[in-house]
DNA sequence: ATGTTTGTTCCGAT
DNA sequence: CATCGGAACAAACA
């Protein structure tokens, strides 16, 4: 579930409340799927302590002394819970890291249902792998419409899956692109190459905008519960979804197309985001025609 | 029983 | 060879 201001929720209020601790203890679940080698540099974290927590796209990221970092992609549905409380019992729970500080002790908790979310171990050199992965983030300022639109311009398809292209545009999952579209007034089947100046200066103003709302509101937490904070608390921004969910457009009252794009799931107004351009087909010429032309 | 699901990676087709 | 897009990963729910 958790798209970027899910994650970056989490790794604000982890870098809030479990800096200074050291790990005292690791518990994997046992059948949970985890490489031996990310198994024995876990093993190497004990006693170490946490210094920093910080977000790279939608990974979070925890500096610990000596250069080592533990990082965790949540996926779909990864969770990280953090409590006092040694019998809380916790769904999906896949490992535990006992933590301390002094005589307060703390139970980090990595959680995922369906198992899409990765831990790892990492040296300076594996975070500076893991930044290059990902392409420009709206959320930079330093990104203006004209680097954005070239951006754009680099993938060939539509541009609602250039936006889910994390090596190409970080930040953006499937909820927040398809409402960015929608205050953009932009069809999500656009073909990136039909996107103009103009557009491209919109849809980053209004991608920063609704990545800056949901992380003012904590995140979305959908009806099934999946994404909770690190405290097990909802997120706000479902109250405040622009088009994704709806049945009907909020601004003009059409009922809402609901389609598979690239596989994800997509909703759109017709009236307030026409699909004006048409794909650049390619059409079979023979000589007749040519001459024609 | 079938079709959904907030993400990412891999592999086959073009 | 580059690029695109569907399948797969696994589990719960309606």
């Amino acid at each position: 579930m958790p798209e970027l201001p899910e994650v970056h929720t989490i790794a604000n209020d982890l870098n809030n409340n479990i800096i200074g601790y050291e790990i005292k203890n690791i518990k994997i679940t046992k059948n949970y799927k985890i490489p031996e080698l990310v198994k024995k540099r876990l093993s190497s974290l004990l006693n170490k302590k946490f210094i920093e927590v910080k977000r790279i796209a939608k990974n979070i990221v925890i500096k610990l002394s000596e250069n080592d970092f533990l990082t965790f992609h949540l996926a779909m549905t990864g969770r990280i819970l953090l409590t006092s409380d040694k019998d809380k019992k916790d769904n999906w729970v896949k490992i535990v890291f006992e933590i301390s500080k002094n005589d307060d002790v703390k139970y980090l908790k990595f959680c995922d249902m369906r198992q899409f979310g990765k831990v790892n171990v990492l040296d300076e050199a594996g975070i500076r792998d893991l930044e290059n992965k990902y392409g420009i983030s709206v959320l930079n300022k330093k990104i203006t419409p004209e680097d954005f639109l070239k951006t754009i311009h680099s993938k060939k398809t539509n541009i609602k899956n250039v936006l889910l292209d994390q090596s190409i545009i970080s930040g953006l999952g499937n909820i927040y692109a398809t409402d960015a579209l929608f205050l953009a007034r932009i069809n999500p089947k656009t073909p990136t190459q039909s996107i103009n100046l103009n557009e491209s200066k919109i849809l980053l103003e209004k991608s920063r905008e609704i990545l800056n709302e949901g992380i003012k509101n904590r995140g979305s937490t959908l009806p099934d519960k999946m994404y909770v904070d690190i405290f097990g608390n909802s997120g706000h921004q479902q109250n405040y979804f622009k088009i994704y969910g709806k049945d009907k457009c909020p601004s003009c009252g059409t009922k809402t197309i609901f389609e598979k794009i690239n596989g994800r799931g997509t909703y759109f107004c017709p009236i307030c985001q026409p699909y004006k351009k048409e794909p650049l087909k390619k059409v079979k010429v023979n000589e007749g025609q040519k001459q024609l032309l």
